[in-house]
DNA sequence: ATGAAAGCGCTAACAA
DNA sequence: TTGTTAGCGCTTTCAT
């Protein structure tokens, strides 16, 4: 019997010596266990779980068409949004035997650029979580490397994008029957896809009330984005606000309990998202609920079905997910404006 | 001028016939630019510029020694502990050129091992965010792959830990000086690592004070564990607790609340870690602050270098990182032991 | 400074 | 059913 040398990694080339055939027959029990006979497959997967073989991916990945990599672009790694579409996705691809690449885009639309011009000859695939590259750019890229965006809609680019109108509106109508008038969209950064949709659902749903919704903003990621945010709120009429997001919301939260406003009877909170924190903040957040693990699994799934089916009609080129309006307890009956006053001072802190 | 066809990827070999020089020629103008004319380096780089030219990682992989990727793993995504420490390590990994693999390993030691083994051989590198192997395998995959553990200390192993023990006590000398006496450890998954490295340190602090502090639980990560561990608290005479980590504090706070037990009027909590939430949770948590981000940077740092010099024995084996309390709104002077009754009733949910 | 040639591990035609 | 052969793209000797 021939003994590979143990310091080595294990080839087929190892296995085939040790049972006497060739590499190509190796590979074929190893892969398509089906075209080689019962006799030999088993001898084969026996000296390779002997060996302890595992398959050299990168050579694997040489012959074109396949290199088990899947990328996944997020803008920021930190951010709590992602987690679940980063876990959904991995689920699947996991499953399907591919490799996830995480990628933190640092919220530059250049970075995302040079990372999948870097990359792209290492992947199979990727999925943009939060794209900030222009349309054009985005449908080329589409046509080099099979894409998937989510909470991003481009034309002939797969999308995974959440029903925002539907839940903007039940947040905006939510926020009148509780008697509030003075109603406050508190934008995010303006290079954000979501943040436009949002604004624009929210100006749909008040035209069809009769009302226009003021915004504030936009204001930027980061810690202090929350305070001035609630600075800038106080100084309006407003008795409600909507945040672009939860992280949004949650930092105005903390701001307005050190100005003495009290939430929700000064002032009914609603967020975006649903993030991890939103349920556990200070009063627990009334929020835009989106199924983003569910995106995250359904984004994977539409990338894998298309390499599978490079051209198949029946992969679906965008999918809705359906979104709702979770009540907690940051949203409240409106206060009577005339006798509404901030018992604090303003602190700058 | 030759045009190579467009819908292929171009190759060196592309550049090559463009440039007029041999491959291997256009392989050391990109990446050793020193050993090749400046001339032909810049019309080679030029040409590769044109071309819109990305190296073929998995060829490059094919020769030993290199394949570009590190593989993180982690037992949960969705963990916000983790979160800071992928962001820490994507940052070092990315600025070395070398791509990060997420790898979420569900908390089970056999897909922690199955996953290393079938990626082991794509991967330069692995860096072990919270590894369920036992000491012995640890020490074997060491052996054959260049590893560093975070938060588990093997012997043999390069290994990123958090000092444990001085944070720990201040964070019980913290809730004796608030006059505390009956102080509850609240445990985690007996698998962990922490959970058990904490407990040591608590019991160490406790001894030195003539203290014997009870430990309830453990409790296992999930929604629930925290409700489970409020009400296992509320039987026991503590009027302060240290939680395994922040997650279980905040939910055991949400149950406290439920219940009309006042924090930190009633019961002071600390948790551990600082994760994302502990500063707007309600009441805003006091906790050990561990520096998880710079535990990623660090991590990613000793591999690398590690990559770079096989044996260097400059390369420390094990980093010990301070940690500090964060004291925050949940911990309190402690009640008159005898006034001391829960004003609500025990609600089932 | 540059070219020629071999080979990394694996897969897929094709042949037997 | 199995073996032979020829690459995949790149790096790396070894010549020149």
């Amino acid at each position: 019997m021939v003994t590979p040398r143990p310091d080595r990694p294990v080839t087929i080339t190892d296995i085939a010596a040790v049972t006497g055939v060739a590499p190509s027959t190796v590979s074929r029990a190893l892969n398509r266990p089906g075209r080689v006979s019962v006799a030999t497959r088993n001898r084969i997967q026996a000296a390779a779980r002997e060996l302890n073989y595992a398959p050299h991916l990168p050579a694997r990945a040489l012959a074109p068409g396949r290199t088990g990599n899947i990328a996944v672009l997020v803008s920021d790694v930190t951010n709590p949004f992602y987690f679940g579409l980063i876990r959904g996705s991995q689920q699947q691809l996991k499953a399907a035997g591919y490799a996830q690449l995480l990628v933190d885009t640092e919220d530059s639309g250049e970075h995302e650029a040079e990372m999948l011009r870097a990359m792209r000859r290492t992947l199979d695939g990727a999925i943009l979580a939060a794209s900030r590259l222009p349309e054009r750019a985005l449908a080329a890229l589409a046509e080099q490397i099979p894409l998937v965006t989510v909470n991003r809609n481009v034309p002939g680019v797969m999308s995974v994008v959440m029903d925002t109108p539907s839940g903007i509106q039940q947040a905006v109508e939510h926020l009148i029957s509780l008697g509030h008038r003075d109603i406050a969209y508190v934008s995010g950064p303006e290079n954000s896809w979501s943040n436009r949709a949002r604004w624009r659902a929210i100006n749909a749903v008040a035209a069809r009330h009769g009302m226009r919704l003021p915004r504030i903003g936009p204001f930027p990621r980061g810690r202090h984005s929350g305070s001035a945010a609630a600075d800038a709120l106080l100084i309006t009429e407003a008795t409600a606000f909507i945040a672009f997001n939860d992280l949004l919301a949650i930092g105005m939260l903390t701001r307005l309990r050190e100005r003495g406003v009290r939430v929700p009877a000064d002032v009914s909170a609603v967020g975006c998202d649903d993030v991890f924190g939103a349920d556990f903040c200070n009063p627990p957040l009334t929020t835009l609920t989106t199924p983003i693990e569910q995106a995250g699994r359904v984004a994977a799934s539409m990338l894998l079905s298309r390499l599978k089916h490079p051209v198949s009609p029946v992969t679906r080129r965008a999918v809705v997910l359906p979104t709702h309006l979770t009540i907690r307890e940051s949203s409240g009956s409106a206060p009577d404006r005339r006798s509404r006053n901030w018992p604090g001072p303003l602190v700058l802190s």
